[in-house]
DNA sequence: GCTTAGGGTTAG
C-alpha cells in the first residue's frame, strides 16, 4: 500500500456515513485535454475516471487531482489500483454531456486536506471487509497485510459481476487476429462444482493473452466480467483482466505462466491449483488428445508433440512440415513429392530421419506460423487429422496410406505451437528421441555392414544426438536481446499493421542499409531543438578557418589579464602571423594536454597539430574590442580528435572574456566550457536505417537512440578512428553482406518499437539489442 | 474509440 500522504486509516473521511470505494478503470485519462480550462493545467492535474462498484449501473465518476497531489498520485497509481480518496470536493461535472458519467466530479488538493490512498492488486470485495474492519477498531495497519483475493465457483457466477475464478481447461483456441483490433482466445473452464464458462478474451498483444499448451491446464482469472449471452453465462476480458496459467498435471511444479509484471501469489493459491489437478484426475476430466506417431490410427484427430525436421513452402496456401517424434507410425505414410531445393533443412539428417520422420501438410491460416519455424523447433500441433488416403491403385486395401493434414480454420483448437525447451513436455519429447536415434544407428550400421554407400556412415560416427544436430539448425542471431527474451518473435506483418506505439521483438534479415557511405552515418543532433545535421567535412571546415584567418591580428588584445599570447609566424610569410593565447600559462609545460587555448588564424592543417599537444582549442577570431568565435559551422571547441559543435538554432553565444571564470584546468570540459560560452553541444549520433525482412514484410526500422549500445563504441569515436570506421564498416558488411542474396544473410533478432510523429508518419526504431559478443 | 467472438473439424 502507497499513502500519498500520510494519513491513519481511522482518519478516513466519511460521507453520508459511507466509505467511497473505487475501482480505477483508467490510468490519467486522455481526455485530459478536455477537461483543463488552462493548458497549462495539465501539469498540475491528473484526471481519472473510476468505476463504484457498488452502484448498479457502473457509473464512472471524473477525479481531478492537483498540485503536488497530482505529481505524487500520477507516480504511484497503476491501472486495477484500489483507490480511497478523502477530503474531496464534490463539484458540478461540466462534462456530463459527453462523457456520460456521473453528474459531479470529484476535485482534490493537497492544501485543502484531500488524500488517496493507493492500493495495489486489490479486490474491492475483500478490501471492504478489511477497510471496514480496520476503520472499525481504528487500527493504523496497513491493507496489504491481509489482502487476500477472493475466487468465486463457476456455478455461483452472476451475470455483471467482475468475478476473480480458477478453472480446469477443458477447451481453447490459439490466440487469433480478430476483425477488431485485437487477439482473440476463447476458452472453456471448469471446477470442482460441475459449472462451466466459455471466455471470449481478447487483448492488443498476442502475448498478453493466456499462454495455454494444453487442455488440463489450470487458469486463474482476475476480474473478469461475468456476462449473459444466448442463455448462457461468457466471461469477458475486462478492464484491469489478468491471467495466470499452471501445468494441470499432478506433481508438476506450480509456476505460473503470466506476462504480468507483478501478480499476487500465495500459498492459499498453490493449494487451490493443486485441489484442482487431484480433482482433474480422480473426474478422469481430460481426455489426453495427445498421440504418439506409433499409437495413431486412421482418420484419427489427436494432438502431436514433435521436432522439425525440415519445411517446404508449397504454395501460397499450404507449407509441408516434415517432422518426428522417435516414433514410428505403424501405417504406411504418405511421402509429399517436394524439390530438394524448397525444401529447408540439414540434408544429412532429413535423410537420416527419412523412415522414422512423417510429412504434415499445413494449411490457410497455419501456413504463417509454419513458415515461421526453423528445422530443430519442438513444436506442439494441435488437432492434426491422420486422414486416410482415397485409393488409388487396383488392390484398394494395399495402396491406402495416411496423409497427416493440419486443416485450415480455428476450430477445435487446431494450430501449432512453438514449445520452449524447458517445458515438460520437450523433456519427456528429448528421452524418447534419444532411445530412438539408437536403433537408428543400429540401422545405420546394418547399412554400413551391408556395404551401403551412405553419406551417413561419417556421421555415425558422430556422438552428438540427432535432435541436438537439429536444434543447431536454428541458427543463431547475430545480435543478443537485452531484455524481453521470453517474448515471441512477431512477423513483420504484425509490425507493420498492428497501430502504434507498440513494442515487437522479431527476428529478421537485414535487407539492405543506408547511407551506403558509412561515415555519413554519424549526425550531430540538437537534443534542444532535436534537429540533424550533417557532420561538417574536411573542405567546410577549412573554407571557414579560411575566411577568418583573412582578418588581421589586434595586437591590442594580447596579453590580457586572464591569458598570455605567443605569436607564430607562418611559414615563409613574415607578415602573415597566427596568435596562440594561453589559458593558465603557468601549467603548459608541465600539463600540456590540459591546456586550454584560444587560436586565431590557424588553418586545419595546424589545429590538427596543435590538437595533439594541447587539450582544449578553442578557435577565435579578433575584431576591434575583442576576441570572437568563429562562425558555428565550424567546431568551436577541440579536444584531442573530437571536435565539438554548437547549434545554430538554440546557442546563445556569449562574449570569450566569460571564459575567465574558468581558473583552474579541473574545470575545463567541453560541457562547461560551452555552457559558459552559452552554446548549446551537438552530439553525435549513429543514425543508420536498416531494412529487415522475414517471410512476411518488410520494415525499414532505424538504428539511432541506442545505437551506441548496439555496437558498443561512440558515434563520436567512430568521426575520429580510422580502426572503428573499418570495425563498422565490417560489423555492416556482416549484418548485411554486399552482392549476396538476402536469404543467405544471418538471422538479426531485435526489439523493435513503431511510434507514429506528428504528421502522422509511422517509424520503427530498434532497442534493447546489442551485437552479439563472438562476431 | 471501443469492437472483436460467441468452440463443435477439411473436404487439400
Amino acid at each position: 500500500m502507497i499513502v500519498a500522504q500520510t494519513c491513519m486509516l481511522r482518519d478516513l473521511f466519511w460521507k453520508n456515513g459511507q466509505c467511497i470505494r473505487w475501482q480505477m478503470m483508467k490510468r490519467l485519462s486522455k481526455l485530459l485535454y478536455k477537461h483543463c480550462s488552462r493548458k497549462r493545467d495539465i501539469w498540475t492535474a491528473n484526471n481519472l475516471s473510476v468505476e463504484d462498484q457498488a452502484t448498479p449501473e457502473h457509473m464512472p465518476i471524473n477525479v481531478f487531482c492537483f498540485g503536488t497531489l497530482a505529481q505524487e498520485f500520477s507516480d504511484s497509481v497503476e491501472k486495477e489500483d484500489l483507490l480511497f480518496l478523502t477530503g474531496f470536493a464534490l463539484v458540478k461535472s461540466p462534462t456530463v454531456k459527453y462523457d456520460k458519467r456521473y453528474i459531479c466530479h470529484l476535485e482534490l488538493f493537497e492544501e485543502k486536506g484531500s488524500t488517496v490512498f493507493v492500493c495495489k492488486h486489490a479486490t474491492a470485495a475483500v478490501h471492504e471487509d478489511v477497510t471496514m474492519n480496520s476503520m472499525k477498531k481504528g487500527e493504523n495497519q496497513t491493507v496489504e497485510k491481509n489482502l487476500k483475493y477472493a475466487y468465486s465457483k463457476i456455478n455461483e457466477l452472476k451475470p455483471g459481476m467482475l468475478a476473480n475464478i480458477y478453472g480446469v481447461v477443458t477447451f481453447f483456441k490459439h490466440p487469433f487476429l480478430s476483425k477488431g483490433t485485437d487477439y482473440c482466445s476463447t476458452l472453456t473452464i471448469t471446477d470442482q462444482t460441475g459449472g462451466k464458462l466459455s471466455c471470449n478474451l481478447f487483448n492488443e498483444k498476442q502475448d498478453a493473452l493466456p499462454q495455454i499448451y494444453k487442455t488440463g491446464d489450470i487458469v486463474r482469472f482476475h476480474r473478469i466480467k461475468i456476462q449473459q449471452f444466448q442463455g448462457e453465462l461468457r466471461g469477458i476480458t475486462n478492464v484491469g483482466f489478468s491471467a495466470l496459467t499452471f501445468d494441470g498435471r499432478m506433481g508438476s511444479p506450480v509456476s505460473p505462466r503470466t506476462s504480468s509484471k507483478s501478480y499476487h501469489f500465495s500459498d492459499e493459491d498453490r493449494r487451490i491449483v493443486e485441489q484442482l489437478r487431484q480433482w482433474t484426475m480422480e473426474q478422469s476430466l481430460i481426455l489426453e488428445p495427445t498421440l504418439k506417431l506409433s499409437e495413431v490410427q486412421p482418420q484419427q484427430f489427436f494432438d502431436l508433440i514433435c521436432q522439425l525436421v525440415a519445411k517446404a513452402e508449397m504454395d501460397r496456401s499450404s507449407t509441408l512440415l516434415k517432422v518426428w517424434d522417435g516414433t514410428k507410425c505403424l501405417y504406411p505414410i504418405h511421402k509429399v513429392q517436394v524439390d530438394g531445393e524448397v525444401l529447408e533443412g540439414n540434408p544429412a539428417l532429413i535423410f537420416e530421419l527419412q523412415n522414422i520422420s512423417v510429412d504434415i501438410m499445413a494449411y490457410d491460416n497455419h501456413t504463417e506460423v509454419a513458415k515461421c519455424l526453423k528445422p530443430g523447433a519442438y513444436v506442439r500441433i494441435y488437432n492434426l487429422h491422420a486422414k486416410l488416403q482415397a485409393s488409388t491403385g487396383s488392390d484398394p486395401q494395399s495402396s491406402k496410406c495416411i496423409e497427416f493434414y493440419l486443416h485450415g480454420g480455428t476450430s477445435y483448437g487446431r494450430g501449432i505451437k512453438i514449445l520452449p525447451e524447458d517445458c515438460y513436455d520437450v523433456k519427456e519429447l528429448k528421452k524418447v528421441l534419444e532411445s530412438a536415434e539408437l536403433s537408428s544407428n543400429n540401422y545405420l550400421s546394418d547399412c554400413t555392414l551391408l556395404g551401403i554407400s551412405s553419406p551417413l556412415n561419417e556421421l555415425a560416427d558422430n556422438k552428438e544426438k540427432i535432435y541436438t544436430r537439429l536444434e543447431r539448425c536454428q541458427e543463431e542471431s547475430v545480435t543478443v536481446l537485452t531484455s524481453h527474451q521470453h517474448m515471441e518473435k512477431a512477423p513483420l506483418i504484425n509490425v507493420k499493421t498492428c497501430k502504434p506505439p507498440q513494442k515487437f521483438c522479431i527476428r529478421a534479415k537485414v535487407e539492405s542499409y543506408e547511407p551506403k557511405r558509412l561515415y555519413q552515418c554519424v549526425k550531430l543532433y540538437c537534443p534542444t531543438c532535436k534537429t540533424l545535421q550533417e557532420v561538417p567535412d574536411e573542405d567546410d571546415i577549412a573554407h571557414v578557418l579560411q575566411e577568418a584567418s583573412k582578418k588581421p591580428l589586434n595586437s591590442k588584445l594580447h596579453n590580457m589579464s586572464w591569458y598570455n599570447t605567443v605569436l607564430f609566424d607562418k611559414k615563409n610569410q613574415d607578415v602573415n602571423k597566427i596568435a596562440l593565447h594561453f589559458l593558465d600559462f603557468e601549467d603548459v609545460v608541465q600539463d600540456p594536454e590540459k591546456t586550454l587555448i584560444l587560436t586565431e588564424r590557424v588553418t586545419l592543417n595546424e589545429i590538427n597539430q596543435l590538437s595533439r599537444k594541447f587539450g582544449y582549442i578553442i578557435l577565435v577570431t579578433s575584431t576591434e574590442e575583442k576576441l570572437t568565435l568563429l562562425d558555428l559551422s565550424a567546431p568551436f571547441l577541440i579536444q584531442g580528435q573530437l571536435r565539438h559543435y554548437g547549434c545554430k538554432h538554440c546557442s546563445d553565444v556569449q562574449d570569450i572574456n566569460c571564459l575567465q571564470q574558468l581558473t583552474t584546468h579541473q574545470s575545463w570540459s567541453a560541457s562547461t566550457i560551452s555552457q559558459i560560452l552559452g552554446i548549446h553541444l551537438l552530439h553525435y549520433v549513429f543514425m543508420i536505417k536498416l531494412t529487415l525482412k522475414d517471410e512476411t514484410a518488410s520494415v525499414d526500422a532505424m538504428l539511432w537512440e541506442e545505437a551506441e549500445k548496439f555496437f558498443k563504441f561512440r558515434a563520436a569515436e567512430v568521426i575520429a578512428s580510422e580502426v572503428l570506421q573499418e570495425q563498422l564498416e565490417l560489423t555492416m558488411n556482416m549484418l548485411c553482406p554486399k552482392e549476396k542474396n538476402p536469404d543467405t544473410h544471418p538471422w538479426f533478432e531485435c526489439c523493435i518499437k513503431s511510434y507514429s510523429s506528428e504528421d502522422q508518419i509511422v517509424s520503427y526504431q530498434i532497442f534493447d539489442t546489442v551485437l552479439a559478443e563472438k562476431i
